[in-house]
RNA sequence: GGAGCUAUGGCACAAUCUGGUACUGCAGCGGACUCGAAAUCCGUCGAGCCGUCGUAUGGCGGUGUGCGGGUUCAAAUCCCGCUAGCUCCUCCA
Protein backbone atom coordinates (compact mmCIF):
# COMPACT_ATOMS: atom_id res chain seq x y z
CA UNK A 1 0.00 0.00 0.00
CA UNK A 2 1.15 3.22 -0.73
CA UNK A 3 1.17 6.53 1.98
CA UNK A 4 -2.07 8.55 0.65
CA UNK A 5 -0.67 11.08 2.05
CA UNK A 6 2.33 10.68 -0.07
CA UNK A 7 0.34 10.46 -2.88
CA UNK A 8 -2.37 13.49 -1.84
CA UNK A 9 0.80 15.84 -1.37
CA UNK A 10 2.93 15.21 -4.40
CA UNK A 11 0.19 14.18 -7.23
CA UNK A 12 2.54 15.10 -10.04
CA UNK A 13 5.15 13.01 -9.36
CA UNK A 14 3.20 10.20 -7.71
CA UNK A 15 1.81 10.08 -11.89
CA UNK A 16 4.41 9.98 -13.25
CA UNK A 17 6.01 6.99 -10.92
CA UNK A 18 2.27 5.60 -11.25
CA UNK A 19 2.77 5.88 -14.97
CA UNK A 20 6.11 3.88 -14.94
CA UNK A 21 4.37 1.35 -13.10
CA UNK A 22 1.36 0.79 -15.86
CA UNK A 23 -1.00 2.90 -14.10
CA UNK A 24 -3.14 5.53 -15.88
CA UNK A 25 -3.05 8.94 -14.25
CA UNK A 26 -7.20 8.90 -14.38
CA UNK A 27 -6.75 5.92 -11.58
CA UNK A 28 -4.80 8.63 -9.18
CA UNK A 29 -7.04 11.44 -9.56
CA UNK A 30 -10.27 9.05 -9.34
CA UNK A 31 -8.79 7.91 -5.90
CA UNK A 32 -7.36 11.82 -4.74
CA UNK A 33 -11.47 12.85 -5.60
CA UNK A 34 -12.70 10.22 -3.37
CA UNK A 35 -10.43 10.90 -0.87
CA UNK A 36 -10.94 14.68 -0.51
CA UNK A 37 -14.61 13.93 -0.07
CA UNK A 38 -13.46 11.53 1.97
CA UNK A 39 -11.97 14.33 4.27
CA UNK A 40 -15.22 16.35 4.08
CA UNK A 41 -17.50 14.29 5.12
CA UNK A 42 -15.42 13.21 8.21
CA UNK A 43 -14.99 16.66 9.59
CA UNK A 44 -18.63 16.84 9.21
CA UNK A 45 -19.43 13.86 11.04
CA UNK A 46 -17.16 14.36 13.72
CA UNK A 47 -18.36 17.98 14.28
CA UNK A 48 -21.42 16.37 15.07
CA UNK A 49 -19.89 14.06 16.48
CA UNK A 50 -18.29 16.04 19.29
CA UNK A 51 -21.85 17.76 19.88
CA UNK A 52 -23.43 14.58 20.41
CA UNK A 53 -20.33 13.65 23.27
CA UNK A 54 -21.20 16.70 24.98
CA UNK A 55 -24.73 16.97 24.82
CA UNK A 56 -24.80 13.20 26.26
CA UNK A 57 -22.54 14.35 29.23
CA UNK A 58 -25.07 17.25 29.98
CA UNK A 59 -28.02 14.55 29.80
CA UNK A 60 -26.27 12.10 32.01
CA UNK A 61 -25.63 14.90 34.23
CA UNK A 62 -29.29 16.27 34.58
CA UNK A 63 -30.47 12.51 35.13
CA UNK A 64 -28.28 12.19 37.89
CA UNK A 65 -30.23 15.61 39.61
CA UNK A 66 -33.47 13.98 38.44
CA UNK A 67 -33.54 16.77 35.89
CA UNK A 68 -35.72 16.24 33.13
CA UNK A 69 -33.87 16.04 29.92
CA UNK A 70 -36.56 15.19 27.21
CA UNK A 71 -35.41 18.01 25.08
CA UNK A 72 -32.16 17.30 25.03
CA UNK A 73 -32.89 13.97 24.22
CA UNK A 74 -35.22 14.47 20.82
CA UNK A 75 -32.78 17.03 19.64
CA UNK A 76 -30.25 14.62 19.95
CA UNK A 77 -32.24 12.01 18.07
CA UNK A 78 -32.19 14.54 14.75
CA UNK A 79 -28.68 14.66 15.10
CA UNK A 80 -28.08 10.61 15.69
CA UNK A 81 -30.08 10.11 12.47
CA UNK A 82 -27.51 12.40 10.72
CA UNK A 83 -24.54 10.94 12.36
CA UNK A 84 -25.63 7.42 11.21
CA UNK A 85 -25.94 9.08 7.72
CA UNK A 86 -23.10 10.97 7.35
CA UNK A 87 -21.09 7.46 8.93
CA UNK A 88 -22.46 5.22 6.24
CA UNK A 89 -21.16 7.79 3.23
CA UNK A 90 -18.01 7.81 5.06
CA UNK A 91 -17.61 4.21 4.63
CA UNK A 92 -18.57 4.26 1.39
CA UNK A 93 -15.87 6.73 0.60
CA UNK A 94 -13.51 4.95 2.61
CA UNK A 95 -14.14 1.58 0.51
CA UNK A 96 -13.70 3.42 -2.78
CA UNK A 97 -10.51 4.47 -1.52
CA UNK A 98 -9.31 1.48 0.03
CA UNK A 99 -9.96 -0.32 -3.31
CA UNK A 100 -8.24 1.60 -4.97
CA UNK A 101 -5.31 2.23 -3.43
CA UNK A 102 -5.52 -1.57 -2.41
CA UNK A 103 -4.77 -1.79 -6.22
CA UNK A 104 -1.96 0.33 -6.70
CA UNK A 105 1.30 -1.11 -7.38
CA UNK A 106 4.45 -0.21 -5.26
CA UNK A 107 7.10 2.69 -7.04
CA UNK A 108 10.04 1.42 -8.39
CA UNK A 109 12.93 2.79 -6.75
CA UNK A 110 14.94 5.86 -8.47
CA UNK A 111 17.37 3.05 -10.25
CA UNK A 112 15.60 1.10 -11.99
CA UNK A 113 15.33 1.21 -15.49
CA UNK A 114 11.73 2.46 -17.03
CA UNK A 115 10.57 0.07 -19.01
CA UNK A 116 7.24 -1.66 -20.64
CA UNK A 117 8.58 -5.29 -19.83
CA UNK A 118 11.22 -7.61 -19.49
CA UNK A 119 13.13 -6.11 -22.43
CA UNK A 120 14.04 -2.78 -20.54
CA UNK A 121 15.66 -4.90 -17.80
CA UNK A 122 19.79 -4.91 -17.21
CA UNK A 123 22.12 -6.90 -16.56
CA UNK A 124 24.05 -6.54 -13.91
CA UNK A 125 26.77 -9.47 -14.05
CA UNK A 126 27.57 -12.76 -15.57
CA UNK A 127 28.66 -15.70 -13.50
CA UNK A 128 30.41 -19.13 -14.36
CA UNK A 129 32.33 -21.43 -12.29
CA UNK A 130 36.31 -21.55 -13.36
CA UNK A 131 38.42 -23.58 -15.82
CA UNK A 132 39.03 -26.10 -13.61
CA UNK A 133 36.14 -27.54 -12.57
CA UNK A 134 33.80 -26.62 -15.84
CA UNK A 135 36.30 -28.17 -18.41
CA UNK A 136 35.10 -32.11 -16.43
CA UNK A 137 31.92 -30.76 -17.43
CA UNK A 138 30.38 -29.84 -21.21
CA UNK A 139 31.30 -26.57 -22.39
CA UNK A 140 27.27 -25.36 -22.53
CA UNK A 141 28.73 -21.55 -22.63
CA UNK A 142 30.49 -22.33 -26.00
CA UNK A 143 27.71 -24.25 -28.21
CA UNK A 144 25.91 -27.16 -27.09
CA UNK A 145 27.16 -30.30 -28.05
CA UNK A 146 24.84 -32.83 -30.04
CA UNK A 147 23.39 -35.11 -27.26
CA UNK A 148 22.66 -32.63 -25.04
CA UNK A 149 18.99 -33.26 -23.10
CA UNK A 150 16.54 -30.90 -21.32
CA UNK A 151 16.19 -32.04 -18.02
CA UNK A 152 12.82 -33.54 -18.43
CA UNK A 153 14.19 -35.84 -21.00
CA UNK A 154 17.27 -36.41 -18.68
CA UNK A 155 14.77 -37.12 -15.83
CA UNK A 156 12.66 -39.40 -16.93
CA UNK A 157 15.30 -41.54 -19.12
CA UNK A 158 16.49 -41.87 -15.55
CA UNK A 159 13.42 -42.85 -14.28
CA UNK A 160 13.73 -40.44 -11.10
CA UNK A 161 10.97 -37.64 -12.52
CA UNK A 162 7.71 -39.34 -13.81
CA UNK A 163 5.25 -36.66 -15.01
CA UNK A 164 2.74 -38.79 -17.04
CA UNK A 165 1.77 -40.40 -13.62
CA UNK A 166 1.74 -36.65 -11.76
CA UNK A 167 -0.61 -35.79 -14.42
CA UNK A 168 -2.94 -39.04 -13.86
CA UNK A 169 -3.28 -38.94 -10.29
CA UNK A 170 -3.16 -34.65 -9.66
CA UNK A 171 -3.55 -33.30 -13.28
CA UNK A 172 -0.69 -31.03 -15.30
CA UNK A 173 1.86 -29.46 -14.17
CA UNK A 174 2.48 -31.99 -11.25
CA UNK A 175 4.64 -34.82 -11.09
CA UNK A 176 6.10 -37.58 -8.96
CA UNK A 177 10.10 -37.60 -8.17
CA UNK A 178 10.80 -41.05 -7.66
CA UNK A 179 14.01 -42.43 -5.79
CA UNK A 180 17.58 -40.99 -6.63
CA UNK A 181 15.24 -38.11 -8.29
CA UNK A 182 13.36 -37.09 -4.77
CA UNK A 183 16.63 -37.60 -2.80
CA UNK A 184 18.68 -35.11 -4.90
CA UNK A 185 15.64 -32.42 -4.64
CA UNK A 186 15.55 -33.31 -0.36
CA UNK A 187 19.67 -32.99 -1.03
CA UNK A 188 19.21 -29.48 -2.89
CA UNK A 189 17.16 -28.05 -0.04
CA UNK A 190 18.78 -29.08 2.80
CA UNK A 191 22.42 -27.83 1.56
CA UNK A 192 20.27 -24.47 0.80
CA UNK A 193 19.28 -24.30 4.14
CA UNK A 194 22.32 -25.04 6.11
CA UNK A 195 23.80 -22.10 3.64
CA UNK A 196 21.38 -19.71 4.97
CA UNK A 197 21.71 -20.87 8.52
CA UNK A 198 25.23 -20.03 8.31
CA UNK A 199 24.17 -16.46 7.09
CA UNK A 200 22.09 -15.55 9.74
CA UNK A 201 19.10 -16.79 8.83
CA UNK A 202 16.48 -18.33 11.31
CA UNK A 203 15.04 -21.85 10.12
CA UNK A 204 11.05 -21.41 10.30
CA UNK A 205 8.23 -23.96 8.86
CA UNK A 206 5.39 -22.13 8.29
CA UNK A 207 1.67 -23.07 8.15
CA UNK A 208 1.52 -23.45 4.01
CA UNK A 209 -2.25 -22.55 4.73
CA UNK A 210 -2.92 -19.18 5.46
CA UNK A 211 -5.95 -16.44 5.68
CA UNK A 212 -7.02 -13.86 3.13
CA UNK A 213 -5.93 -11.01 5.47
CA UNK A 214 -1.79 -12.77 5.46
CA UNK A 215 -2.25 -12.94 1.18
CA UNK A 216 -3.35 -9.20 1.45
CA UNK A 217 -0.88 -8.18 3.48
CA UNK A 218 2.08 -9.37 1.04
CA UNK A 219 0.20 -8.01 -1.83
CA UNK A 220 -1.09 -11.59 -3.30
CA UNK A 221 -4.44 -10.05 -2.83
CA UNK A 222 -6.66 -8.66 -3.99
CA UNK A 223 -5.06 -8.19 -7.42
CA UNK A 224 -3.91 -11.79 -8.07
CA UNK A 225 -6.70 -13.69 -6.62
CA UNK A 226 -6.64 -15.36 -9.80
CA UNK A 227 -3.75 -17.24 -9.89
CA UNK A 228 -4.51 -18.36 -6.05
CA UNK A 229 -5.68 -22.12 -4.80
CA UNK A 230 -7.85 -21.32 -2.40
CA UNK A 231 -9.79 -23.75 0.18
CA UNK A 232 -12.82 -24.72 -1.21
CA UNK A 233 -15.43 -23.02 1.55
CA UNK A 234 -13.06 -21.23 3.64
CA UNK A 235 -11.00 -18.27 3.50
CA UNK A 236 -7.63 -19.54 3.38
CA UNK A 237 -5.24 -20.41 0.43
CA UNK A 238 -2.66 -22.47 -0.02
CA UNK A 239 0.19 -20.39 0.26
CA UNK A 240 2.13 -19.21 -3.40
CA UNK A 241 5.70 -18.44 -1.74
CA UNK A 242 6.79 -18.67 2.38
CA UNK A 243 7.02 -15.58 1.75
CA UNK A 244 3.00 -15.01 2.49
CA UNK A 245 3.81 -16.90 5.83
CA UNK A 246 7.18 -15.72 6.73
CA UNK A 247 6.46 -12.39 5.96
CA UNK A 248 3.10 -11.73 8.00
CA UNK A 249 4.98 -13.50 11.16
CA UNK A 250 5.13 -10.21 12.66
CA UNK A 251 2.20 -8.49 11.13
CA UNK A 252 0.48 -5.95 13.18
CA UNK A 253 3.53 -5.85 15.63
CA UNK A 254 6.17 -3.81 16.82
CA UNK A 255 9.27 -5.07 16.41
CA UNK A 256 12.22 -4.45 19.06
CA UNK A 257 14.83 -1.98 16.82
CA UNK A 258 17.53 -3.76 18.30
CA UNK A 259 16.56 -6.97 16.63
CA UNK A 260 16.50 -5.55 13.26
CA UNK A 261 17.39 -6.73 11.04
CA UNK A 262 15.70 -10.08 11.48
CA UNK A 263 15.86 -12.75 8.84
CA UNK A 264 13.95 -15.76 8.16
CA UNK A 265 14.13 -18.75 5.73
CA UNK A 266 11.87 -21.49 5.16
CA UNK A 267 11.35 -24.57 2.54
CA UNK A 268 7.92 -24.63 1.47
CA UNK A 269 5.93 -26.13 -0.92
CA UNK A 270 4.07 -23.12 -3.33
CA UNK A 271 1.05 -23.41 -4.92
CA UNK A 272 0.14 -21.66 -8.11
CA UNK A 273 -2.78 -21.90 -10.80
CA UNK A 274 -0.38 -20.25 -13.52
CA UNK A 275 -3.92 -18.24 -14.48
CA UNK A 276 -2.80 -16.67 -17.87
CA UNK A 277 0.10 -19.10 -18.55
CA UNK A 278 -1.36 -21.77 -20.42
CA UNK A 279 0.95 -23.25 -23.03
CA UNK A 280 4.01 -22.26 -21.54
CA UNK A 281 6.78 -24.19 -20.09
CA UNK A 282 4.01 -27.10 -20.16
CA UNK A 283 7.01 -29.43 -19.94
CA UNK A 284 9.45 -30.31 -17.22
CA UNK A 285 10.01 -28.84 -13.87
CA UNK A 286 9.96 -25.10 -14.67
CA UNK A 287 6.34 -24.39 -14.34
CA UNK A 288 4.48 -26.21 -12.06
CA UNK A 289 1.13 -25.92 -9.59
CA UNK A 290 3.28 -27.59 -6.70
CA UNK A 291 6.77 -27.02 -6.58
CA UNK A 292 9.15 -26.36 -3.39
CA UNK A 293 11.20 -23.32 -2.68
CA UNK A 294 13.33 -22.08 -0.16
CA UNK A 295 12.52 -18.30 0.35
CA UNK A 296 14.57 -15.95 2.56
CA UNK A 297 12.40 -12.82 4.05
CA UNK A 298 14.02 -10.16 6.12
CA UNK A 299 12.59 -6.86 8.36
CA UNK A 300 14.76 -4.13 8.29
CA UNK A 301 14.86 -0.30 9.33
CA UNK A 302 14.45 2.07 6.10
CA UNK A 303 18.29 3.09 5.77
CA UNK A 304 19.60 -0.46 6.10
CA UNK A 305 16.77 -2.16 3.26
CA UNK A 306 18.84 -1.47 0.24
CA UNK A 307 22.54 -2.75 1.32
CA UNK A 308 20.39 -5.90 2.93
CA UNK A 309 18.84 -6.62 -0.94
CA UNK A 310 22.31 -6.57 -2.15
CA UNK A 311 23.36 -9.19 0.59
CA UNK A 312 20.07 -11.53 0.23
CA UNK A 313 21.01 -11.32 -3.96
CA UNK A 314 24.55 -12.88 -2.84
CA UNK A 315 22.86 -15.12 -0.58
CA UNK A 316 20.84 -16.91 -3.60
CA UNK A 317 24.18 -16.26 -5.89
CA UNK A 318 26.27 -17.90 -3.37
CA UNK A 319 23.73 -21.24 -3.84
CA UNK A 320 24.67 -21.51 -7.69
CA UNK A 321 28.33 -20.60 -6.99
CA UNK A 322 28.70 -23.62 -4.54
CA UNK A 323 26.75 -25.39 -6.76
CA UNK A 324 29.06 -24.24 -9.93
CA UNK A 325 26.51 -23.64 -12.80
CA UNK A 326 26.83 -20.25 -14.56
CA UNK A 327 24.00 -17.89 -14.04
CA UNK A 328 23.79 -14.35 -14.18
CA UNK A 329 21.72 -11.04 -12.83
CA UNK A 330 19.25 -8.62 -13.67
CA UNK A 331 17.90 -5.49 -12.52
CA UNK A 332 13.95 -5.83 -13.53
CA UNK A 333 12.43 -2.66 -15.13
CA UNK A 334 9.51 -1.03 -13.92
CA UNK A 335 6.88 -3.20 -16.24
CA UNK A 336 8.60 -6.59 -15.61
CA UNK A 337 9.02 -6.23 -11.41
CA UNK A 338 5.92 -7.64 -9.24
CA UNK A 339 3.20 -6.02 -7.65
CA UNK A 340 4.86 -5.57 -3.91
CA UNK A 341 8.63 -4.39 -5.24
CA UNK A 342 10.19 -1.20 -4.84
CA UNK A 343 13.11 -3.23 -6.87
CA UNK A 344 14.13 -6.35 -7.68
CA UNK A 345 16.65 -9.00 -8.90
CA UNK A 346 16.29 -11.93 -11.06
CA UNK A 347 18.78 -14.57 -10.81
CA UNK A 348 18.51 -15.98 -13.81
CA UNK A 349 20.93 -19.69 -14.16
CA UNK A 350 22.04 -21.29 -17.63
CA UNK A 351 19.76 -23.81 -19.25
CA UNK A 352 22.38 -25.28 -21.78
CA UNK A 353 19.80 -27.35 -23.62
CA UNK A 354 17.56 -24.22 -24.20
CA UNK A 355 20.41 -21.81 -24.66
CA UNK A 356 19.03 -19.90 -22.65
CA UNK A 357 19.21 -18.08 -18.69
CA UNK A 358 15.92 -18.83 -16.55
CA UNK A 359 14.74 -17.06 -13.87
CA UNK A 360 15.33 -19.18 -10.43
CA UNK A 361 15.31 -16.43 -7.82
CA UNK A 362 14.13 -13.55 -7.40
CA UNK A 363 14.38 -11.28 -4.79
CA UNK A 364 13.15 -8.05 -3.83
CA UNK A 365 12.91 -4.85 -1.60
CA UNK A 366 9.36 -4.14 -0.87
CA UNK A 367 10.54 -1.01 1.39
CA UNK A 368 7.58 0.15 3.71
CA UNK A 369 4.83 -1.51 0.79
CA UNK A 370 3.76 -4.61 2.66
CA UNK A 371 5.14 -3.35 5.90
CA UNK A 372 1.94 -0.71 5.61
CA UNK A 373 -0.51 -3.30 4.69
CA UNK A 374 0.25 -5.11 7.63
CA UNK A 375 1.16 -2.53 10.08
CA UNK A 376 4.60 -3.70 11.19
CA UNK A 377 6.89 -1.33 12.56
CA UNK A 378 10.15 -0.38 15.19
CA UNK A 379 10.93 2.51 17.33
CA UNK A 380 13.38 4.65 16.15
CA UNK A 381 16.02 6.57 18.07
CA UNK A 382 13.12 9.52 19.41
CA UNK A 383 11.10 6.80 20.32
CA UNK A 384 8.34 7.41 17.25
CA UNK A 385 7.03 4.29 15.52
CA UNK A 386 7.87 3.75 11.71
CA UNK A 387 7.27 1.34 9.37
CA UNK A 388 10.07 -1.45 9.12
CA UNK A 389 10.94 -2.60 5.47
CA UNK A 390 10.72 -5.43 4.36
CA UNK A 391 12.51 -8.02 1.75
CA UNK A 392 12.17 -11.24 0.17
CA UNK A 393 13.93 -13.49 -2.14
CA UNK A 394 13.71 -17.33 -3.58
CA UNK A 395 16.78 -18.83 -2.39
CA UNK A 396 16.31 -20.91 -4.19
CA UNK A 397 13.37 -22.52 -6.25
CA UNK A 398 14.05 -26.51 -5.48
CA UNK A 399 12.73 -27.80 -8.89
CA UNK A 400 14.21 -25.27 -10.84
CA UNK A 401 17.65 -25.98 -9.39
CA UNK A 402 17.36 -29.30 -9.70
CA UNK A 403 16.64 -28.72 -13.54
CA UNK A 404 19.46 -27.03 -13.91
CA UNK A 405 21.87 -29.44 -12.30
CA UNK A 406 20.52 -31.82 -14.52
CA UNK A 407 21.18 -30.09 -17.77
CA UNK A 408 24.28 -28.43 -16.52
CA UNK A 409 25.89 -31.63 -14.89
CA UNK A 410 24.56 -34.08 -17.81
CA UNK A 411 26.85 -36.87 -19.54
CA UNK A 412 27.03 -38.06 -22.93
CA UNK A 413 26.18 -41.64 -21.82
CA UNK A 414 22.66 -40.34 -20.01
CA UNK A 415 24.13 -40.65 -16.39
CA UNK A 416 24.34 -37.02 -14.63
CA UNK A 417 27.50 -35.89 -12.26
CA UNK A 418 26.18 -35.01 -8.58
CA UNK A 419 27.66 -31.09 -7.94
CA UNK A 420 30.33 -31.97 -5.20
CA UNK A 421 28.57 -29.84 -2.08
CA UNK A 422 25.86 -31.89 -2.56
CA UNK A 423 27.11 -35.49 -2.35
CA UNK A 424 27.18 -35.44 1.42
CA UNK A 425 23.56 -35.43 1.46
CA UNK A 426 23.55 -38.09 -0.65
CA UNK A 427 25.37 -40.35 1.23
CA UNK A 428 28.52 -39.93 -0.78
CA UNK A 429 26.85 -40.72 -4.53
CA UNK A 430 28.61 -38.89 -7.31
CA UNK A 431 26.70 -40.27 -10.16
CA UNK A 432 22.58 -40.04 -10.97
CA UNK A 433 22.70 -43.17 -13.47
CA UNK A 434 19.56 -45.07 -14.64
CA UNK A 435 18.39 -47.81 -11.97
CA UNK A 436 15.53 -49.98 -10.88
CA UNK A 437 13.74 -48.16 -8.39
CA UNK A 438 11.02 -51.16 -8.16
C1' G B 1 -17.38 -32.21 15.91
C1' G B 2 -20.23 -31.19 21.08
C1' A B 3 -20.54 -28.31 25.86
C1' G B 4 -18.91 -24.54 29.18
C1' C B 5 -15.76 -20.42 30.51
C1' U B 6 -12.71 -16.26 29.18
C1' A B 7 -10.96 -11.69 26.18
C1' U B 8 -10.51 -4.23 29.47
C1' G B 9 -3.66 0.23 28.90
C1' G B 10 3.31 -2.69 28.95
C1' C B 11 1.61 -6.35 33.17
C1' A B 12 -2.17 -7.76 36.92
C1' C B 13 -7.09 -6.53 37.71
C1' A B 14 -12.23 -3.47 38.91
C1' A B 15 -16.63 -1.69 36.69
C1' U B 16 -20.75 -5.87 33.12
C1' C B 17 -26.22 -8.54 36.71
C1' U B 18 -28.70 -2.72 37.29
C1' G B 19 -26.18 1.47 30.25
C1' G B 20 -24.22 7.63 32.00
C1' U B 21 -16.35 10.86 32.55
C1' A B 22 -13.13 2.81 32.57
C1' C B 23 -11.22 1.80 39.35
C1' U B 24 -6.81 0.30 41.61
C1' G B 25 -1.88 -1.77 41.97
C1' C B 26 2.85 -2.73 39.51
C1' A B 27 5.95 -0.88 35.74
C1' G B 28 7.15 3.84 33.09
C1' C B 29 7.92 9.27 33.09
C1' G B 30 8.66 14.13 35.96
C1' G B 31 9.67 16.02 40.83
C1' A B 32 10.64 16.20 46.43
C1' C B 33 13.82 14.00 50.24
C1' U B 34 19.36 12.12 49.83
C1' C B 35 26.44 12.98 49.04
C1' G B 36 24.14 9.12 45.97
C1' A B 37 20.75 5.09 45.90
C1' A B 38 16.80 2.31 48.09
C1' A B 39 12.43 3.19 50.73
C1' U B 40 8.75 6.97 51.17
C1' C B 41 5.84 11.10 49.34
C1' C B 42 3.70 14.35 45.31
C1' G B 43 2.44 14.72 40.21
C1' U B 44 1.77 12.30 35.50
C1' C B 45 0.55 8.07 32.57
C1' G B 46 -4.47 4.70 26.40
C1' A B 47 -0.66 2.54 22.34
C1' G B 48 -2.40 2.89 17.63
C1' C B 49 -5.49 4.91 13.77
C1' C B 50 -8.35 9.10 11.34
C1' G B 51 -9.31 14.42 10.71
C1' U B 52 -7.65 19.39 11.48
C1' C B 53 -4.29 23.44 12.84
C1' G B 54 0.98 24.51 13.34
C1' U B 55 7.78 25.41 10.62
C1' A B 56 8.04 22.23 14.84
C1' U B 57 8.39 19.37 20.10
C1' G B 58 2.82 19.57 19.73
C1' G B 59 -2.58 21.51 20.29
C1' C B 60 -7.77 20.43 19.37
C1' G B 61 -11.50 16.92 17.79
C1' G B 62 -13.02 11.88 16.41
C1' U B 63 -12.13 6.74 17.19
C1' G B 64 -10.36 3.23 20.48
C1' U B 65 -12.70 -2.29 26.53
C1' G B 66 -10.66 -9.27 21.03
C1' C B 67 -13.28 -8.46 15.78
C1' G B 68 -17.93 -7.06 12.92
C1' G B 69 -22.93 -5.46 13.20
C1' G B 70 -27.54 -3.79 15.98
C1' U B 71 -30.52 -1.15 19.86
C1' U B 72 -30.07 3.78 22.45
C1' C B 73 -29.57 10.77 23.39
C1' A B 74 -25.60 7.57 25.42
C1' A B 75 -22.75 0.72 25.16
C1' A B 76 -16.99 -2.31 28.53
C1' U B 77 -22.21 -3.01 30.12
C1' C B 78 -28.06 -5.00 26.40
C1' C B 79 -28.92 -8.03 21.52
C1' C B 80 -26.94 -10.79 17.02
C1' G B 81 -22.74 -12.83 14.36
C1' C B 82 -17.47 -14.09 14.37
C1' U B 83 -12.34 -15.06 16.00
C1' A B 84 -8.75 -16.63 19.46
C1' G B 85 -7.42 -18.93 24.17
C1' C B 86 -8.57 -22.28 28.30
C1' U B 87 -11.34 -26.66 30.47
C1' C B 88 -14.21 -31.14 29.68
C1' C B 89 -16.17 -34.79 26.10
C1' U B 90 -15.36 -37.06 21.22
C1' C B 91 -11.74 -38.13 17.44
C1' C B 92 -6.72 -38.31 15.53
C1' A B 93 -0.55 -38.59 13.18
Amino acid sequence: MLDIRYLRKNADEARTRLADRGVEAETLDRLLALDQRRRETIAEVETLKAQRNEVSDRIAFAKRQKEDASQAIAEMQTVGAKIKELDAQRTTLEQGVEGIAAHLPNLAAKEVPVGPDESANVEQRRWQPDEASYSKRPQVLQGAPEWLKPHFEIGENLGILDFERGAKVSGARFLYYIGDGARLERAVYNFMLDEHRKEGYTEMITPIVVNNTAMFGTGQYPKFVDDAYRVEGLEQTYIPTAEVPLTNYFSGETIPAEDLPIKFTALSPSFRKEAGAAGRDTRGLIRLHQFNKVEMVKFTKPEQSYDELEKMTANAENILQKLEIPYHVIMLSTGDMGFSAAKTYDVEVWMPAQNVYREISSVSNTEDFQARRMHITYRDEQDKLQLVHTLNGSGLAVGRTVAAILENYQNEDGSVTIPTVLRPYMGGQEVLAATPHF
